[in-house]
DNA sequence: AATGAATGTTGGTGCGACCAACATAGCAAG
DNA sequence: CTTGCTATGTTGGTCGCACCAACATTCATT
């Protein structure tokens, strides 16, 4: 396999800014890592997953953390648009995973609440992602990990995204 | 904003294992990461990237990097499926960014080099990830920024994926 | 000479994220 | 009360990224 060319630099830019170094921009090894991780899920959720997939483990993970919520609440925690909420929750409930119910004070509005099945399968997918985590984060040490942790924890400060 | 219910365990999960936290999941958190690197992102290209998008700017950017390389060196180098590189690259040679040469070694082969203009938009590019990059770690000190590179380059090990 | 591997290309699939539009329900202000 | 305004759930569609299958072509190996 020819290791093609030599890293060559013929133009270092006059505006005293760094060349571009794929390398070194994060935005970038964010999108790699990204990649790394959802591509394992995939692949995880593929073979293991039972028909399931991101989306909907997420919503099982919400709904089991914080109890029943209604479906733009769901949206909000998780990050997923209302209409991809509707449609995630639709297979969940044709699976008997979550049940929705009208909200008897806003009609308009309804609650979903996850089943005992699908607790039990949120406990499956559970197991499936942190697998795919110990895979992840193999490279790391315990306190590396605690540290990726707290730095990603910092990066993400609005769940509910006040506006301006 | 009602808060709707407190969180409520009411199973905890027999085996020992600790309940599903969303929060604490660093895949969840790596991909809530890249959502939102992701979305400012593909918002700057789409208001400044000129019809350029995230694979555009990871080829030039490897061949600014590292000079003129096969397509396969190319995917290779960036992570992108060899159908991806000949369609993005296709967009870029139309507009003169690249040029795609046959390899006298290997004809089956073609060496893409990056143009002057190509060069150029990859500076313009540059600057619109940086201004995105400067967003997204905001909320960590330079010291912060450095540990976290440094953690994600240990994330990921295999650029060239050692076949065996 | 035959086999296998690599390359570039075409075409298709799936997931995640996002947006537009709509009907319905509730709330607030006139 | 009626008129907006907002929120909610639903339908339907778009886009970007990642991935796979298949194929013809070219090279290297046996």
């Amino acid at each position: 396999m020819p290791k093609s060319h030599p890293p060559q630099h013929p133009m270092s830019p006059p505006g005293g800014r760094a060349p571009a170094r794929l390398e070194d921009r994060t935005t970038w090894l964010i999108s790699r890592a990204f990649a790394r991780s959802s591509g394992l899920l995939a692949a995880a959720f593929e073979s293991s997953g039972r028909g399931l997939r991101g989306y909907h483990y997420r919503l099982l993970a919400a709904l089991d953390e914080s109890g029943p919520a209604s479906q733009a609440d769901l949206g909000r925690a998780t990050g997923i648009d209302r209409s991809d909420v509707t449609a995630a929750l639709s297979d969940l409930e044709s699976h008997g995973l979550v049940e929705r119910s009208v909200d008897p004070d806003h009609r308009r509005r309804k609650i979903v609440t996850i089943t005992a099945p699908g607790a039990a399968r949120l406990t499956e997918l559970d197991a499936v992602v942190d697998a795919v985590q110990d895979r992840l984060l193999a490279p790391l040490t315990a306190a590396q990990r605690r540290q990726f942790l707290a730095l990603l924890t910092k990066l993400l400060p609005a769940d509910d995204a006040p506006p301006s």
